[in-house]
DNA sequence: CTATTTAGTTTTCAACCTGAACTATATTGT
DNA sequence: ACAATATAGTTCAGGTTGAAAACTAAATAG
């Protein structure tokens, strides 16, 4: 009951304006606002957005780019962009590849290098040396583009608790209250690295860089080994209590179904992940990427198994949608994950479940697929440590 | 994308730490502590406190209470409290009656009316007059007692928006896209009235006055002639994108069950809503509350078919919370409205069906029965109002 | 080349918290 | 009784911050 509330300091107020005038930057990627212009777009002075400026100008963040020109009377303003030349890294450890990424503080991604690498089962240590240097290389990289690493984010196939940097459970990885070196990563960022859970990346990836730019509400399903997912509330990921939220795989959506690995029965995993929609298009076992381009190939060329195999999922996604749109009064679906690879056949059997179960709840037109390829989870997460930065600049500040 | 962030001005630190100290007095209501006490538990200095409190005894909102003597050295601190001499009304329409209440500051339900009342079919309007009757009644025994009325909250069963003050829908009033005059009600609170869900004010009450106590996260689930429900995240309502969240009763918990007048099929309120448990349980047509007491003679002597309804009514409440705290990451469970008077027979039930449904998500300690009776939408509406004046007390001061 | 318009800076001022010194009022020990 | 001590609360100087308004800078229009 007593959250220990900080108390209001005269300080916190530049603090927030700091952050609210590099958002207004951050909001206007073609414009480059002058200050005159961040005046009016925040409804702080001219003089307060000077001195604001003046501060995140001298901690790097933010550079003056030459006159703003645009043929109007008066003194031409200066034009103002997040620096090119800082910036965040993503990275991601998935069960079959391990990748890092450099995103700069435009947004846009710079570096991208993915290493193959059979992760299950491996200890969290070799894997984290393996992605250490992944990182190492990228950060080299950076630093002869003269890009200084403000910090980073590392999305991981299962439960985390971001605040103690423990996974929890990555059941593909067979790991289980590991507690991760992420220290080990960005020695020298002053925001060091945080660790988030990949579906939930995926769907901020979707979010900042996909259809969030259509909805503010949607629930993200990403079929992966299991099915994971995200619950993105008014353009922001909804974590729940100890940011855990979304894992949409486990929902009940048949209640005589089959027993599920999680101990209950009928859960959409059953009917939606990988192996229960390979097994019963009848694909035979092998690597899971080589699987899934075989079912690929039998749905464009017509098999029957394979076609009923992903309606049977559709209808089951289409099941948890629309209980959880119900539930949470949300209007939009955005599928992700290996539902990518057969969206032309499963988002139809979404749509016609979302109106069997929940009609009027999700247009048609709001369900749509994924269009971030696989490098989403490592975009979400570097997109969440960059908008940390940008969210507290003050501690880049000199009096900071 | 662009959300209208209002600049931060040198006022609002105070405005921050007003609400502050307000709500360090509202979370000790029996150690009404000191200016120094305040001091500490804040992280404020003595000063600012002190000036801080000043403001808060010249609005009104607080008052000073003697001495606060505990035999230690020194001089003894002043003792504070949230002023019993101001109050907010909280109201509720219901299909069967209509109730207005008056909570002081502290917290103490200090008066309560209820008027039977046939709202179904009736208008807006008439309805509307027939509760300022009621609420001028309980403002005139305020008046009488000296204690001053700041603000309101109006409970209503159907999906609402409250910053608009409209009900979108109230199946069971047959009221819809109506815009309710709350000004009518308490035209001289400076907080005015606003308008809530009826489970939303449920599910707040249980977590003041209720269950909430224990749980800090928990899915509320209320019977009523539909079944309503109310998302509690980190002693917090979760209310949704547009503040509709927590409707549960239309979740689907059987894929191949019944048409819902929702327009889909197997929704929970198809085998936990009134008159679905009345029907398996063979009670007669009648008043609501006259079923309602039919059924709890069955079920006390055992009849079949009584046992039997609310069995599977707690079956499918369970399969509804087991999707939803697998979704939501939950941990408890409420059971309110007409499942309170059902509860030594149904709870039970939903035990095992979250056992069976999601083990070890929801342990079945956590599965609780409300104990609020029918009061419960109105002390949550009057809650919502308590704590939206304690939010932004600045208004009341005279520099406000 | 002056008037006008827009950008950005400087100056003055008020709000408000911190920190330290100070006053007020109690208990404890002799 | 009375000094010592401890705790509560107030007063006042100091520093940070943004608002408001005056001012400087740099462009275009005629």
């Amino acid at each position: 009951m007593n959250e220990p509330v900080a108390p209001g300091r005269v300080g916190d107020v530049r603090r927030r304006n700091l952050s609210l005038v590099l958002d207004s930057i951050a909001r206007t990627p073609d414009a480059k606002p002058s200050r005159a212009q961040l005046s009016a777009a925040t409804g702080l002075t001219k003089a307060a957005v000077s001195s604001l400026v003046a501060d995140l100008v001298e901690s790097g963040l933010v550079s003056e780019v030459g006159l703003y020109r645009d043929g109007e009377r008066g003194r031409p303003g200066v034009g103002l962009e997040l620096s090119t030349r800082r910036g965040v890294v993503g990275m991601e450890i998935n069960v079959d590849y391990l990748s890092a990424g450099l995103l700069d503080l435009g947004g846009t991604l710079r570096i991208h290098r993915t290493l193959e690498s059979g992760n299950r089962g491996q200890s969290p240590e070799s894997v984290m040396s393996l992605l250490a240097g992944l990182v190492s290389d990228v950060a080299a990289e950076a630093s002869a583009a003269g890009i200084m690493l403000l910090g980073g984010g590392l999305a991981v196939p299962g439960l985390v608790d971001s605040a103690a940097g423990t996974v929890a459970t990555a059941p593909n990885l067979h790991w289980h209250g590991v507690a991760l070196q992420l220290d080990r990563l960005l020695p020298d960022a002053p925001f060091g690295t945080v660790l988030h859970n990949e579906a939930n990346c995926a769907a901020l990836a979707e979010l900042w860089y996909g259809h969030g730019l259509d909805f503010r509400d949607y629930l993200f399903i990403s079929g992966e080994v299991g099915v994971g997912g995200g619950l993105v509330i008014g353009s922001e990921l909804f974590a729940g209590p100890r940011g855990q939220a979304g894992e949409v795989g486990h929902m009940v959506v048949e209640p005589s179904g089959p027993d599920c690995s999680c101990g209950g029965h009928g859960c959409l995993e059953s009917f939606a992940g990988q192996e229960a929609i390979f097994a019963e298009a009848g694909i035979a076992p092998g690597a899971a990427s080589e699987r899934l381009a075989r079912l690929g190939e039998h749905l464009a060329s017509g098999d029957p198994a394979a076609l009923t195999a992903v309606a049977r999922a559709g209808h089951y996604v289409g099941i948890a949608a629309a209980s959880t749109a119900r539930l949470m009064n949300l209007s939009a679906v955005v599928l992700g994950g290996h539902f990518t690879q057969m969206g032309p056949w499963i988002a139809p059997a979404v749509v016609e479940s979302l109106a069997d179960y929940a009609p009027g709840v999700v247009s048609p037109a709001r369900v749509a697929v994924s269009e971030l390829g696989q490098s989403a989870a490592l975009l979400g997460a570097a997109g969440i440590a960059l908008r940390s930065v940008l969210a507290s600049p003050f501690s880049l500040t000199t009096s900071g």
